[in-house]
DNA sequence: ATGGTTGCAAACACTTTGCACATGA
DNA sequence: TCATGTGCAAAGTGTTTGCAACCAT
C-alpha cells in the first residue's frame, strides 16, 4: 500500500496546524526537492506559485513545522540555515564547493560510532551533523 | 625537539601576518583553549587583556586567519561560526544541548567512508564537519 | 616610509518579534 | 466564533565594508 502523493492538508491537520495556502504550498516544495531548500529558495517559490508571503512568515512556518518535527535544519556552512523534510532514511549531503549541487549519501557508520561515543565518554547522542565538502564529478573535470 | 610554547610573532610573520597586539592575543587564546570560540568569546577574552578592539576588527583578525590555513571555522547550530585552531589532529566535537559543554572526540571512521563516496559518487571530499549533540555525562544524571 | 591594520560608522543578510487584521476549523 | 496565522514594520544578531588614521616592518 504505497502512498504515493501525500495530501498536505490532511499531514498538516495531523501535526495540529491549520492548512493556510503558504503551508500546504511549503510542505509540496519540500516533499518535491530533493535539496535542503533556504528560506529565499521557499519564498521564491512561493512567489512563482502567486502565493502572497512575506519572509517573516516563511521563517514562521519553518520554525513551527520544526518544532512539530515536520522539517529538519540543516546548515551547509553559508551563514544560514536550510530545511528539508524530517522522516527521510538517514543520508548526509555532498556538497561541492564549486557548483554548490547537493548530492545525498546514505548508509554511513556513524550508529556504531554513536555507541563508541557512550561507551567512552558517556556522552549519549541524540542527534548529529554530517556534511561533505569537495568537488562534484563534473566540476573536477571542468576545473583541473 | 619539543616545541612548548609557541611563539606567536614568529607564527603570525611566516603567515605574511603582521603581529599586532590583538593578532598576537587571538593566537593566544586560540592555542589556549580547547572548545571552539565565537568572536564575541574573542572580544570578551581581548577586552580582559585590556586590548581595545571592535567586532569589525575580530571578524577581519579571523577571516584572515582562516585564509592563511591558521583556523578552522566551525558551526554548531547556533547561528554563528566559531573557530578553532587549524593543524589539530583530526576530531569531532560532542555538543552537550543542555550545558552548552563541548568535548572532543577523535578517532573516527570518515577517511573510509571518503574513499566509498569517491568510488560509488565520483564526488571528491576536501573537507567535511560532523557534529555531535546530545547530553554529556553530567546532564544525563541532573535531569533525568 | 609605506603598505598592511585598525576604529568607527554604516550597511548587509538572516532571523525574530509585536501588534492589528484576516482566516481556517 | 475565535484561536491560530499572517502582513507589515521594526528591531535584533552576526557579519562585512569604506575610509581615514595608525602602526609594524
Amino acid at each position: 500500500m504505497i502512498k504515493v502523493s501525500h495530501d498536505c492538508k490532511t499531514e498538516l491537520n495531523q501535526a495540529e496546524l491549520r492548512a493556510t495556502p503558504a503551508r500546504i504550498a511549503v510542505m509540496k516544495l519540500l516533499e518535491n526537492t530533493t535539496t535542503p531548500v533556504d528560506v529565499t529558495m521557499i519564498k521564491e517559490y512561493l512567489d512563482e506559485k502567486n502565493i502572497e508571503t512575506d519572509p517573516a512568515t516563511v521563517f514562521r512556518i519553518v520554525n513551527m513545522f520544526q518544532q512539530k518535527g515536520l522539517v529538519k535544519q540543516i546548515f551547509f556552512n553559508e551563514g544560514k540555515f536550510r530545511y528539508e523534510l524530517a522522516g527521510k532514511p538517514e543520508h548526509h549531503h555532498l556538497v561541492c564547493d564549486s557548483c554548490g549541487q547537493v548530492e545525498t549519501f546514505a548508509d554511513c557508520a556513524i550508529p556504531a560510532l554513536e555507541k563508541d561515543i557512550k561507551k567512552r565518554k558517556g556522552f549519549k547522542v541524540t542527534s548529529h551533523s554530517l556534511e561533505f565538502y569537495g568537488l562534484c564529478d563534473n566540476c573536477q573535470t571542468k576545473h583541473n
